[in-house]
RNA sequence: UCCUCGGUAGCUCAAUUGGCAGAGCGAGCGGCUGUUAACCGCUUGGUUGUAGGUUCGAGUCCUACCCGAGGAGCCA
């Protein structure tokens, strides 16, 4: 055995004899030639196992592997422009191998499966080329989400995940039985955060959400990762100027680690690249008008059928799949009707029918990436606005109280991550990015 | 909950009017010095989602159910 490196460390390895820990990834073989792919998880390089230049019992191992059987791996690093590994350029010519384990038959050929199968296997299809590379996206992405908060001063709150109910609409919430009593798993650690902010100003919370709802869709899952800052002392238009910073970092840094990695998923960078301050602001009567007019424009019934809207509808996401066709980059639709949202939100000075709420749009059809807004910051308007929504008054106590000393104008939002590494990779549905996916109707693995 | 499509070999799919259940891939064996979804030859492969019905005969037609996919609704 020589020096252990990783895949990912081979160009500074050129020259030298290495060792590799990994597993075979596929294999073809040509009489007194094997080619060797190997994969170590920091990626890929091709083997090259030569008869002549072998003693017979190696290459004999070479040829009674199969597919994903774990093998220690010595050889000679050779720049090689032709390679197509991760990181692309490089070859091992093999001088020793070997056999931890030959792998039973994998179920996973590099021919095509369908969904139900792959998920079946999702402890498996984590290996593949295409799942390998989201997911390590996926984790640069959460590293950059931290790095950015962090950077600009943010303190990470752990709010809690076990909740009582405070409010209605129990039947998106999952319930659990604590020591008999019925509580709740979060939806949002955001009301904890506004009580956070007195404390520390600038906040954000980052874990699992949890949301009962029967939603069956590409942008749909029952348990899914969100990053939830939160400011004191921020408006409407601070928030946005935020929110456009912190997601254009996300994708720039993605650009900037992540090329091998967009390369094995075929994404067009260039589309990225474009992400960068600023992000068109549209409101709520401007799109409004908008999706009137492309449906007024549609040839298609059926188009024109889900693009059916009244003032006070919230969008649906044939909406902002529409408005979204319309521009090149993320764009913040603000201003939506107050009756369509939450009844924290801060009323537009003057029209109190719509409120100062924020969604950010993806480009590509990805659409809601992020949804928040500035808070009500007075008391007696918080307090109407709850009897108005009929909530619990007392289970808001605490809420309240946070309006009553030192209450300041502040807002946050909440980012899904997996609709965010959904549209960085340029991926179709969330359940690929994340490793164990919880849908509707799937918990297995 | 609603709409649409589907369930046949380990996988992806085919099977004409109701008439012998097939192909490719995978796997196994052999061949090949530049492959990378390799290629060539041979071998291996079936409770047609479940239950019932019609029929001389059902993968195909009928009924009910189960499961999956896509979408809608729902979704701070």
């Amino acid at each position: 055995m020589a020096q252990i490196i990783r895949i990912e460390n081979i160009a500074d390895h050129v020259g030298e004899t290495v060792t590799l820990q990994g597993w075979l990834y596929r294999k073809t073989g040509k009489g007194k030639l094997q080619f060797l792919q190997i994969r170590d998880g920091s990626g890929q390089i091709q083997g090259v196992m030569f008869k002549p230049n072998l003693p017979e019992e190696i290459f004999a191992a070479g040829k009674r592997l199969t597919q994903e059987s774990s093998i220690i791996v010595t050889g000679t690093v050779k720049a090689e422009p032709r390679a197509k590994g991760i990181p692309a350029g490089y070859e091992l010519d093999v001088s020793d191998l070997e056999i931890v384990q030959i792998a039973d038959e994998y179920p996973i050929t590099p021919k095509e499966h369908g969904v139900d199968f792959l998920m079946e296997h999702r402890h498996l299809w984590i290996r593949s080329r295409k799942q390998w590379a989201t997911l390590r996206i996926r984790a640069t992405i959460m590293r950059a989400i931290r790095d950015w908060l962090d950077g600009e001063g943010y303190v990470e709150m752990s709010t809690p995940i076990f909740t009582p109910a405070a409010g209605e609409g129990t039947t998106t919430l999952f319930e659990v039985d604590y020591f008999g009593e019925p509580i709740y798993l979060a939806q949002t650690g955001q009301l904890y955060n506004e009580a956070n902010i007195f404390a520390f100003g600038k906040v954000y919370a980052f874990g699992p959400t949890f949301r009962a709802e029967k939603s069956k869709t590409r942008r749909h899952m029952t348990e899914f990762w969100m990053v939830e800052p939160e400011t004191a002392y921020q408006d409407l238009d601070g928030l946005m100027d935020m929110e456009e910073r912190f997601v254009s970092y996300i994708v720039q840094r993605v650009l900037k680690e992540r090329r091998a990695e967009l390369e094995v998923l075929e994404r067009d960078t260039s589309a990225l690249e474009r992400v960068v301050p600023p992000f068109p602001r549209v409101s709520y009567d401007e799109a409004f008008e908008k999706l009137q007019e492309i449906r007024a424009n549609s040839d298609d019934p059926e188009l024109k059928d889900l693009l059916a809207l009244e003032w006070g509808d919230d969008f649906g996401s044939p909406h902002e799949t529409e408005l979204t066709k319309l521009y090149d980059r993320p764009i913040f639709v603000y201003g939506f009707p107050t009756a369509a949202k939450a009844f924290y939100m801060e009323p537009w000075p003057g029209r109190p029918e719509v409120c100062k709420s924020v969604d950010m749009l993806a480009p590509e059809g990805y659409g809601e990436i992020t949804g928040g807004s500035e808070r009500i910051s007075d008391p007696e308007l918080l307090l109407e606005r709850i009897k108005h929504d009929k909530l619990p008054e007392a289970a808001f106590k605490w809420y309240l109280d946070l309006r009553k000393y030192g209450s300041v104008p502040h807002s946050g939002f909440g980012l899904g991550v997996e609709r965010t590494v959904a549209w960085i990779c340029g991926i179709h549905h969330v359940r690929e990015t994340n490793p164990f996916p919880r849908t509707l109707g799937r918990v297995y693995p």
